[in-house]
DNA sequence: CAGAACGTTCAAAACAATTTGAACGAAACG
DNA sequence: CGTTTCGTTCAAATTGTTTTGAACGTTCTG
């Protein structure tokens, strides 16, 4: 039985290591967290990766990774000079605040691009011809669209934000 | 001055191809999307590889992954007996659309996981000493957790994708 | 029909990301 | 102190992904 616990135990942390790698973030920092995850009791490094079989490094790099997240956090274990950590067990809050993060900081770089297109295609749309209008209209057009995404994406994020908010309403 | 507007298609296509690898995609994918985005007319594989300097074998490979998100189509165009691309200009249902289709293909695999543990942990909680039924309890209540999570992203994707939704409300 | 113009394929090359493990420093221990 | 236990770091190795380009099949063209 105890065999039993372990199969569905590591066959949760594959799977989520498939499921990682299919978007964004690697193998490691996904099974870590999966192993936190179903673990009853803090972790200290080596623990992990010993059972992860993965090197100390590997576990220091990315534990660290999941910490920035703040999708796991070190914890005191008296009697032991071991970092531990556990997992924040609110995956929708981790994923919502690092969309948030992602989207505004690509965001931010693309809008100043928008920026200066926008700036660059009034200043010649006052001299062009026809022809140039209308390629200066089309960029306009989609320019817009996106931004227009952007502020939808924002609020949506931010509506979703307090989880309760979920909770409540699905 | 038509400098100028090359300097802005290809900073976007630049800006557009680091965005991409950000998350998920690579970079000709997200560039061969940006390029036919701010397009104004249809372009053939031997545009956009002249234009993104990258070989034909790439366009070919890449151009076919957009057509199976329908991020783009072909378009016939008379007098040419080369096949000729266009974006389709709704970014949000690109992005609905695939977020669902990773969802569901990701999660009908965790899912199936999951009924087998929960399977063996109700079998095994039958009989198992204090221990045992903690760490079951411990299982059950974190698959719980994720199942919740994705009925409420699925509810969710479900209420956006109809365009017309948040082109309303937000 | 012979040749040219296309799109596709896939093995090899180029490139990028992840992982390892040895070296190190800091803190605890005896 | 000297030694052990930890966590961190980073260059080198491994592994994974993307890109290239030559070879190929098809369709069109004269």
């Amino acid at each position: 039985m105890e065999q039993k616990i372990m199969d569905f135990v590591d066959t949760f942390i594959e799977g989520a290591g498939e499921m990682g790698s299919g978007l964004g973030l690697n193998r490691s920092v996904a099974q870590l967290y999966a192993l936190l995850y179903l673990s009853n009791t803090p972790l200290s490094l080596d623990d992990m990766a010993n059972h992860l079989k993965i090197s100390k490094g590997n576990v220091s790099m990315n534990i660290r990774i999941l910490e920035s997240w703040n999708a796991v956090r070190k914890v005191w274990v008296k009697g032991s000079r071991k970092d531990y950590y556990e997992a924040d067990l609110d995956i929708l809050k981790i994923i919502v605040t690092r969309l948030k993060e992602g989207l505004n900081r690509r965001m931010s770089q693309a809008l100043s691009l928008l920026q200066n297109a926008e700036q660059t295609i009034a200043e010649n749309n006052q001299n062009g011809n026809t022809k140039d209008k209308e390629q200066f209209k089309v960029f306009q057009e989609r320019i817009d669209r996106i931004k227009k995404i952007h502020s939808m994406t924002t609020a949506l994020l931010t509506t979703i934000s307090p989880e309760k908010f979920l909770m409540e309403t699905l």
